[in-house]
DNA sequence: CTGATTTCATATCGTTCGTTACGAAACGAT
DNA sequence: ATCGTTTCGTAACGAACGATATGAAATCAG
């Protein structure tokens, strides 16, 4: 498991294929298929790059799927920000799941969660990959509890909201789209599933 | 893939296991670990039976896992009864919820659901696989959509209400527990999702 | 131009996968 | 007791898995 080289060197023979390009196509891979379930014949295939090539540039199939996972949830910086500029809790969770709607049925991209789907289950030894895809998803968990935290103790929800309650019903909801999406619901079914959920909640207004 | 043998022979060398409770193992490891993750080895010692034995029983890997599927749902006319014979279908979906939260947190269990994990993803090889977890998915969702629609019928509910919205929240909901209980969240944390998730129903009282 | 460095394409490596031949062993029927 | 039938344990099958060894090709520094 040798590190992968994220940085061009300034010596050497150059990469003869798009780094980015070829870690898209991986992570659309993975997507689709799982982690342990797509091969590096998969791989090779998908991203138009032989096995060795793959090794060089990424390290490893794990460190291919880590990266690519990295690459599918973005900048945790950006939900945050998210979540605080939004003017309610209930407002950033309603977008977090017409979003999370969008994505998980668009028709360029496989159906429902890579988060959800590629690394919810396997081996024992992929039991790390999974572990780092359930740490991506507490991370989100968090931002949510502390967003509605910040409303409890700004006045816009009740003193006595359950705040991780209503944390996890959100994450619940969010994450079961994924499976009914991939079970073939489309996109406006999946929105009226987020906006009913939210009906739930108590309104500051 | 020859038939495998459901009820013993007259004749011939009798079974030297017993396969009911070697199936049982096998559904906890495909529970445990997935369909395409989990190895023939994995289960010849989970099973405690070698491999031969299993496919002179079982057949093959692909109906192995599709009886332990169909042990692990149980039998859909007993869903059906569930919900015909609740008072509501409200309260007919808040008892599968809380079953559910039991179930997916057992001691003696793996923790999610078989029916959202173990089949949720793979290679195309197992798309057929897939399919049958997605068909049983689709047996669960009509026998709530059914008992809605009753209840609408009936008065119970309002003329206008969104039935499948309604069904497919509640399955979002059950599935997205699966997740959260892979990820350790304990029982009575389900429990409060389920509950909080159903404040946004339609009441008749 | 030479040498150091890195990636290239080809051809595998050893391991594990799902599955099955094979002959011996255990049963019911006659 | 013998036969037909079925499962047994042992051993191994071809295929696919993730990952590499190898030497030629391509770049930069000097």
């Amino acid at each position: 498991m040798k590190a992968p080289r994220t940085q061009p060197r300034k010596t050497g023979r150059p990469l003869s294929f798009d780094r980015e390009a070829a870690l898209e196509k991986a992570m659309l891979a993975f997507w689709e298929s799982g982690y342990e379930t797509t091969s590096i014949s998969d791989l090779t295939a998908a991203m138009g790059v032989t096995a060795p090539s793959i090794y060089t540039a990424f390290g490893d199939k794990k460190q291919l799927f880590l990266e690519a996972m990295r690459r599918y949830v973005g900048d945790a910086a950006d939900l945050k920000k998210a979540f605080v500029l939004a003017p309610t809790a209930k407002e950033a969770v309603a977008r977090m799941m017409e979003d999370a709607a969008r994505l998980y049925t668009g028709d360029a991209t496989p159906r429902g969660c890579l988060l959800a789907s590629a690394a919810a289950t396997g081996s024992k030894d992929a039991a790390d990959v999974r572990d780092a895809a359930a740490r991506e998803r507490r991370v989100i968990r968090t931002i949510i509890i502390e967003r509605i935290e910040s409303d409890v103790e700004s006045g816009l929800l009740p003193p006595d909201t359950k705040t991780s309650v209503l944390a996890d019903t959100a994450l619940a909801i969010t994450h079961g789209m994924s499976i009914l999406a991939r079970d073939g619901a489309d996109r406006n079914a999946l929105i009226a599933i987020a906006q009913a959920s939210l009906s739930g909640w108590p309104d500051h207004s």
